[in-house]
RNA sequence: GCCGGUGUGCUGGAAUCGGCAGACAGGGCGGACUCAAAAUCCGUUGCCAGCGAUGGCGUGUGGGUUCAAGUCCCACCACCGGUACCA
């Protein structure tokens, strides 16, 4: 027997998988489908992370199995190769990011096949294709003609110095990741998408999914639903209302003053009667300036400037109260507006402490001298409502407002629109045109895609727009509305876009008439079971959800949930335990572990490395253990002494039990258990010495979907003529994985003291008959009193004395 | 702060429903093979006491429920992730 040569191989069988197209798939109508998604990757420069083949190994165990169940499985592969890390790796070695995305597509694809994954490569997809976009584009018209894409003046983060917009993640401790210049809020217009409109559905559909918990309890608390009302306060001497939404109406009496955002319009439209307006608009101009980063980092302090000159009027305990300019209200929820209870809510409260407002209690409790009293109780100095409870009192206050016009019941969600915009080079092109006649016109959809130009610097121009914006023959066109001149937009897509509906496009990568055909649409959604990061909980899974929602409602797409089951996995971090980077010297190359211990070591030690859902620290030993692993189930061929295709009867039990232990954990992502199981059953060979055919086969079949080349080569060693990847999944005996003798250990009052056997199913009665004669219970239980027994049947015997 | 998660030998980690804690690995120690080493194979390995049989202790801490708790309940501590004054 040769020695194990992995590297020969594993080449040998990733040829025959691609000649072959082995892992290519077609729609099969009547055929049982099942499509596995795995989060297609980024092509970054410094190629493939080891955390990569944890979750691709454990998707395609899944993948590899179900083939061998007889399911239809699609399991693709594809780029997410729009974004920032290229365009700025493009702009540091000049070169063009078409080049470096092509470059680095190609090492991920060398990389990737190298592991063995049952990709279906015949549908990759890439998302800066064209052929791609294309339909990103179209998806974005729809969006526009709908009325959910649209535009909106908004504060972006800009570097002065570089005179670029910048993504939240580039701003480090409020200053310019790239140059250390600080950062400084800048109005911009910005395409927006109306997800906000689905906020409910993107709550209530998510019971019928089988996602994991926290994913469900993350995307929940994020879109963040509060019920509550909107009141009118009138401003006193004009007609004019400020606008606030409560969870609390109750607490309503006690709104002794108000506070709106710095940004609030009320500032502007009542310049004329404010006598401090210089004040106000100091603090204004600061609170611009203050990055997100401060503004967090001041929670205690609250600042804020008295509008002089004019007050509000609380409607329902008929008093004047002063209004307040103050940054730890937001623009954003709601209507920038609040009524403060000071007494009730502890931002008020500290607030009012700081510039000496009143503070009414309204609802009893603990005093509200220190702090404020947030808590359950009967409403107080509150004539309309005293006496009832705060949800009773919600009630009834929300009724008297919606009488007396005051305002109304509503709800409202922290969940804010998605900004669509990127003053980037490296994005789809938006499809739409400024016309002066008629004003933002859509491309028609014959046009597309709006390819992106080359340019000759991908650096934001001087007044931060895009790139884009420096190529006048570009941008300067005719609207195709009315054919006068007009301008292109120059901003693009966020690298979300994407990403958002890749899966649609995997289902018929060639279509050049539709996103992906109805047959294919049809046959193959949903996605069965997609695996991913829980950093993309928030921001990817829930914008995925939102166009395929929005593609429900315009016919596109046959169901209302694009993914049926969504789990994640965790973190690889270096050997020290701290994340992975060149800086710190922890990187593992995978392509090193592949050339040194094989891919299917990788893919082993990937599985054992721990639980799936938690983070997990790299090990070189642990790799080294696997390695062995599989020379010993390599060297179990020299081991096979029976050609018999029948298990021996002291193999039977693990054997069987191994059957349904690995079949049942691959499919629960428990790779680590799965392969402690098939390490067991090796242990096993090798303690009896000698095996047979059928023993040695079971194993490699149970094996393969880890080790998919070693499992096959022995099994082509072994004569036969098909491959694993031909043959069905092995099915076990359940009476043969249980034990015939079971033995069970006996507690006396809750210590285990000794053990005795008894046959697999026997009666309760019988068993405590038997265990009152042995002479170990009589020697424990001598001169005592008993006051119980508890038999739990084929697993222990408590006793209980006194 | 809030939301979510985690805490088990020297290390990574096992432990469907509340039922023998430490499976399976790594590392250590001992042995076989070898002139020797590596590799391989076999044995051993939670901690404390004891030559041993054995006994005691033991799943972040403190309490509780139960015949029985890593698992359930209450309070707390530490760490990780998300988020940022959400009215």
């Amino acid at each position: 027997m040769r020695h194990y040569n992995f590297t020969e191989i594993e080449k040998k069988w990733q040829g025959i998988w691609d000649k072959e197209g082995t892992f290519e798939v077609k729609e099969r109508p009547g055929v049982d489908k099942d499509y596995i998604l795995i989060e297609f990757p980024y092509p970054s420069a410094q190629g493939l992370h080891v955390g990569h083949p944890r979750s691709y190994t454990a998707l395609d165990i899944v993948a590899r199995k179900r083939r061998r169940e007889g399911k239809n499985v699609l399991f693709p592969i594809g780029f997410d190769s729009f974004g920032l890390p290229t365009e700025n790796y493009a702009i540091k070695t000049k070169t063009h990011p078409k080049v470096v995305t092509e470059e680095n597509i190609r090492h991920f694809t060398r990389q990737l096949k190298s592991i063995g994954f049952s990709f279906d490569w015949s549908r990759a997809v890439t998302t800066s294709d064209p052929e791609y976009y294309k339909w990103t584009q179209w998806i974005f018209l729809q969006l526009f003609k709908k009325g959910l894409a649209y535009k909106k003046k908004m504060d972006i983060n800009f570097c002065p110095s570089c005179k670029v917009g910048l993504a939240n993640e580039e701003v480090v401790g409020g200053e310019c990741e790239r140059c250390g210049a600080p950062v400084v809020r800048r109005e911009k217009e910005q395409w927006m998408l109306g997800i906000t409109k689905y906020a409910q559905r993107l709550i209530d559909d998510l019971d019928e999914l089988d996602f994991i918990e926290r994913v469900k309890i993350q995307q929940v608390n994020w879109i963040g639903r509060s019920q509550g009302a909107n009141i009118y306060f009138p401003i006193q001497d004009t007609d004019e209302k400020l606008e606030v939404f409560t969870t609390r109406p109750d607490t309503i009496y006690g709104a002794t003053y108000m506070v709106i955002a710095p940004e609030h319009p009320l500032i502007d439209r009542s310049r004329d009667r404010l006598e401090n307006y210089e004040a106000i608009s100091e603090y204004r101009h600061h609170a611009k300036h203050k990055s997100d980063f401060e503004r967090t980092q001041l929670v205690k302090d609250k600042t804020g400037v008295r509008l002089e000159g004019i007050m509000a009027f609380n409607p329902i305990s008929e008093e004047e109260i002063p209004i307040y300019i103050s940054d730890y209200v937001m623009m954003e929820y709601g209507s920038g507006a609040i009524m403060a209870v000071p007494a009730h809510d502890q931002r008020d409260f500290e607030f009012a402490k700081a510039f000496g407002e009143r503070i009414l209690q309204t609802v009893s409790g603990d005093p509200v001298d220190e702090k404020a009293y947030t808590g359950d109780g009967k409403v107080i100095n509150s004539p309309l409502i005293d006496g009832l409870s705060v949800d009773e009192a919600i009630k009834k206050m929300v009724q008297i407002i919606v009488e007396r016009g005051l305002g109304e019941e509503k709800i409202q969600y922290k969940l804010r629109d998605w900004i669509f915009s990127r003053q980037r080079y490296w994005g789809e092109p938006i499809p739409v045109v400024h016309c002066e006649k008629c004003g933002v016109v859509p491309l028609p959809e014959e046009e597309l895609p709006l390819i992106l130009p080359d340019v000759e610097s991908y650096e934001t121009t001087e007044d931060g727009s895009s790139p884009l914006a420096a190529i006048t023959d570009w941008v300067n066109t005719t609207c195709p509305s009315c054919g006068g001149s007009a301008k292109r937009e120059t901003d693009t897509m966020p690298q979300w876009a994407g990403s958002s509906w890749y899966f649609l496009r995997y289902l018929d990568p060639h279509n050049d008439k539709a996103l992906a055909s109805d047959e294919a649409i049809n046959y193959w959604m949903p996605v069965d079971w997609y695996n991913g990061g829980m950093e993309h909980t928030t921001l990817h899974l829930l914008y995925s959800r939102f166009w395929y929602k929005f593609l429900y409602d315009i016919g596109v797409v046959p169901t209302p949930e694009p993914y049926a089951k969504r789990t994640s996995h965790g973190f690889i971090l270096g050997e020290n335990g701290e994340k992975m980077s060149k800086s710190r010297g922890n990187v593992i190359n995978p392509d090193e572990v592949v050339r040194n211990y094989g891919a299917d070591t990788l893919r082993i030690y990937e599985m054992f490395i721990g639980d799936f859902e938690k983070t997990v620290s790299w090990s070189m030993n642990g790799v080294a253990g696997a390695k062995r692993f599989l020379e010993r189930v390599w060297n179990l061929q020299s081991m096979m002494a029976s050609e018999s295709k029948n298990y021996s009867k002291d193999l039977e039990l693990i054997i069987h039990q191994s059957i349904e232990k690995v079949g049942k954990d691959y499919e629960h992502l428990k790779g680590n258990t799965a392969i402690a199981q098939l390490m067991s059953l090796t242990n096993a060979y090798y303690q009896k010495g000698s095996i047979t055919r059928g023993e040695l086969e079971v194993l490699l079949l149970l094996l393969n979907p880890v080790a998919p080349h070693m499992s096959e080569e022995i099994f082509e060693n072994l004569g036969n003529r098909e491959q694993i990847s031909q043959t069905k999944w092995p099915s076990f005996d359940r009476e043969k994985t249980l034990e015939d003798q079971v033995e069970l250990p006996v507690q006396i009052n809750g210590k285990v003291r000794f053990r005795m056997v008894f046959p697999r199913g026997m009666d309760k009665s019988l068993v405590e008959n038997e265990l009152k004669e042995s002479s170990d219970y009589k020697s424990y239980t001598e001169g005592k009193t008993l006051v119980k027994i508890i038999v739990v049947p084929d697993k222990l015997i408590s006793v209980v004395v006194k």
